[in-house]
DNA sequence: TTGTATGCGTTATCAT
DNA sequence: ATGATAACGCATACAA
């Protein structure tokens, strides 16, 4: 591999003068300059990024953490840090905790080995308290999801608020009898989702009943035989707010399969708006996320703490928009 | 930051002792050893990534190159690979390629700025003699796509062959005016599959009529597009393969929205069995590549080039199933 | 079994 | 404007 020290012998001068000048467009005589730029492009040399890095002390990478590579919210997150990232030199690491035993150890072994210079996590599921030791030490920011009162940066909708607004929406065109199929995982995004879900039906004056709400995989699989398992119940109901639209995909094929149409004899609703959303049959009714501002702004705290500008920041609440397609039914 | 002479310090013995004692895990008298694992839970020592790989010459990280995140077949893949690198003490570093204007640079940045021991690219779009230029230098493995007679390393399904596969089944049951929408994007893959669309028609004895041919975006938005177009045309068709399942989604639900019933009056086939394949209404029948041993497959090649095991390696070439589900209509 | 000393490829400090 | 050299934190060849 070519060195710095080859380009300086190549060029006659000191490994010194060829750092200073790829590193600072305006330093040395012109002349050096350009002998210099000759013997780089000359022997194609690429600075060796490890070294650089150990002696800065800074290696201008963070990484995402995200619990799955498969949902459609999180890689439109991803790829709009990866944007943002971009243009100020940054690179970002993926890391995908899909299966990974301790998501905490992930964190920690990159950042504790110097290996990032900080870490963005999407909708973390760590313990409250270790997140918090974390971000004592090293610039952390959370996205989609985060702990009540707790300052570490963060970027999120108001989950609660979002989930309230699409029940209430089902009960203001009629619906009474309203289920909610969530995901079993215990992040609080789902658990905000319930209790907004909850506080719409008090708000309305309908019982919460338990036997109407049913945990599963988050998938479309799970949204499947979460439904099923509702129908088998003999449970009545004539509308469903899933937790997330893969869900909501899952429980709307479980309801055709057994011949009930959507949303003429069983509304649904989803969460997220993915890709699909609109394309699905019935038109998913569901709630967007500002994916790419997000994601934009995430990597931006993340930068300004990196950067020694401030440690903690207040959460920062963007707004969600509800988008009604025909799945809840409201166009009928 | 704590640091190995800080461990060596504190356990009275120098730095090499602990550097072996930690690298080695039958070095050193036992009461030596007892001292110096003590001093590193005490001070919580981390080594420091950059300074070892820099020092060993290798990282210990391999990167994926991704078309895109979004894409269903791809996760799957590089979740496999991370299962994989992970049995082998490997990390995987994850890079998406999509808005990258050149890929290319993105490639050779990482592995000759030594980030890296290697590449696994998902579906390469990089010129042939680029890639084999990298590949000449560094470990390099192709996974769903590659150059045919090349001797890169890869893993992928025949897709000529599925595809003519698919387009026969479509034949067989009795479609002969069939259409094609697959994605304007050059990967090679699409070549392929529009390739054996067409020989399937010719030995059906089927002219091929290029006016039955679109391109455009490879999502669910451009299906829908591309459908539109060709309804336009006003051409008659009876049956339409996708060149994935995401093109067909947005294919069918143009048709849907015309009320032109699927598969009643057009059959529609995808491409990559996506999670949404079984739940979409009506079902996709389509092509299932095996995600799970394509990543770990790709990943042992290039872990054995990493080794020195072995340089070049044949294509391996895996199964792939047809799915056959209601969109196409056989079931009726 | 363990310690000493060197080098991995940079960048930054201090001279000149 | 430029050169000599130390230091980043670790692993290893060589000594002891």
């Amino acid at each position: 591999m070519t060195k710095i020290s080859d380009v300086a012998k190549l060029a006659g001068v000191s490994t010194a003068t060829v750092s200073r000048i790829l590193s600072n467009p305006s330093w040395g005589k012109p002349e050096t300059r350009e002998n210099v730029l000759a013997a780089v492009k000359e022997l194609r040399y690429k600075p060796n990024a490890l070294a650089r890095q150990l002696r800065t002390q800074e290696t201008h990478t963070v990484i995402v953490i995200t619990p799955n590579l498969s949902n459609d919210l999180f890689h439109k997150i991803i790829h709009s840090i990866e944007q943002e990232a971009a243009a100020h030199g940054y690179h970002v690491l993926v890391a995908d905790a899909e299966g990974q035993p301790s998501v905490e150890e992930y964190y920690l072994n990159a950042i504790q080995q110097r290996q990032v210079d900080g870490i963005i996590s999407i909708s973390a599921s760590a313990a409250r308290h270790l997140l918090e030791k974390i971000a004592d030490h090293y610039p952390l920011v959370l996205v989609v999801q985060s702990y009540e009162e707790c300052n570490i940066p963060s970027v999120k909708i108001d989950n609660r608020a979002a989930s309230e607004a699409i029940t209430k929406h089902l009960i203001r065109i009629g619906h009474r009898k309203i289920a909610h199929i969530t995901s079993s995982s215990d992040l609080l995004l789902y658990q905000e989702r319930l209790s907004g879900y909850e506080k719409a039906l008090r708000d309305g004056g309908i019982p919460v009943d338990p036997d109407l709400i049913y945990r599963g995989k988050g998938s479309m699989d799970g949204g499947f035989e979460q439904m099923n398992a509702l129908l088998a119940s003999g449970k009545k109901f004539d509308a469903v707010t899933c937790a997330g639209d893969t869900i909501a995909i899952g429980a709307i094929a479980a309801l055709k399969a057994r011949g009930i149409r959507v949303p003429q004899e069983c509304a649904v609703t989803g969460f997220d708006d993915i890709e699909i959303a609109p394309y699905f049959d019935p038109p998913l009714t569901t709630i967007r996320q500002p994916a790419e501002q997000m994601g934009q702004i995430a990597f931006l705290k993340l930068f300004s703490m990196i950067k020694k500008e401030k440690k903690y920041d207040s959460p920062t609440y963007l707004p969600y928009e509800l988008v009604i397609r025909k799945s809840c039914g409201h166009l009928l």
